[in-house]
DNA sequence: TACATATTATAGCAAGGGCTATATTTTGAA
DNA sequence: TTCAAAATATAGCCCTTGCTATAATATGTA
């Protein structure tokens, strides 16, 4: 039986109940960015390519990950499943309009995360560095927080 | 053959070379604070019923995780073989030394956070949420210039 | 064109986090 | 003290990310 509905121990006060769920539902909902976490960075490494080259290969998005080749093929099979990305066999990778949007999503964030912290007096490399993480865990509002304090410096 | 010693194909400039690299490094490292992501949670969710409760059990943790018992059974077995907890079968969680540093240095950078995207002008709620997760991504630098700013405003 | 080399695919392994179903143990109330 | 209910453990499943080794394909160059 579920331990809120549990008499015997102690009582939590409403307000304490109210902020456990609130915590439930943060933790939930980090787990979810998590696995997105991944699917952010290939994306926008794949968009990075595709600027750059023209084409996204299996073995650059390797590199400069620092991952086997055989780890990127595999997501990239998910990634195709859940329609964000389009490949044949032996063929370069592209984007979908779905991919793009959330690629594009990510690289804005990113871009906002790494201008705020080094506005934060942050030194650069280390902004880039810590940006790639917190850029799958900032919600709209946050980034809008942090836009607002760009513009007013 | 690793792509970065590709003759064949364009040719980076050696900041771009530099640039790749340390990227590469940065998601390496994201990678492995996302394993350790779970660890925080769990530890700093451990400590927080040890000082409400004295103990914290199996089932609190699972209900304030919104996760199934077993899967905390299995973590905390997981954490228990890497020293961070103290456990006898059918009884209550206990952090070993190490266990209780990682909560405590989890905690500070989780109120930090708060405080820091509060002062930014976040709403309470969202920032307790974005907090959960932004946490396990900022460095000792980064979190330094937070504090700076609240110690200047 | 042929072939060496680079790239990609496939097979198979490990570990981790999630789940449900069920067995075992503890515990509080009658 | 007994025993039903709560808590915990265990078994067994799925899916994902990582790896290495190796097979298959593409491609540029001779
Ligand atoms: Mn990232
Ligand atoms: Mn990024
Ligand atoms: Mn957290
Ligand atoms: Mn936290």
């Amino acid at each position: 039986m579920n331990r809120t509905q549990n008499k015997v121990q102690q009582i939590p006060e409403s307000d304490d109940i109210q902020k456990m769920d609130t915590q439930t539902e943060a933790f939930r909902h980090n787990r979810e960015l998590r696995k997105l976490a991944l699917n952010d960075d290939y994306l926008e490494l794949i968009a990075d390519l595709i600027a750059k080259t023209g084409e996204a290969r299996t073995v650059d998005i390797a590199c400069r990950l620092g991952v086997a080749q055989p780890t990127v093929t595999k997501v990239i099979a998910r990634l195709k499943r859940e329609g964000m990305v389009i490949s044949e066999p032996y063929r370069a990778i592209y984007l979908t309009d779905a991919g793009r949007l959330i690629a594009e999503k990510a690289k804005h964030r990113h871009q906002i995360i790494v201008s705020f912290l080094m506005a934060m007096g942050v030194d650069p490399a280390i902004a880039e560095h810590d940006a790639e993480g917190i850029e799958h865990h900032v919600s709209t509002e946050t980034l809008q927080a942090f836009m607002a304090f760009l513009d007013r410096i």
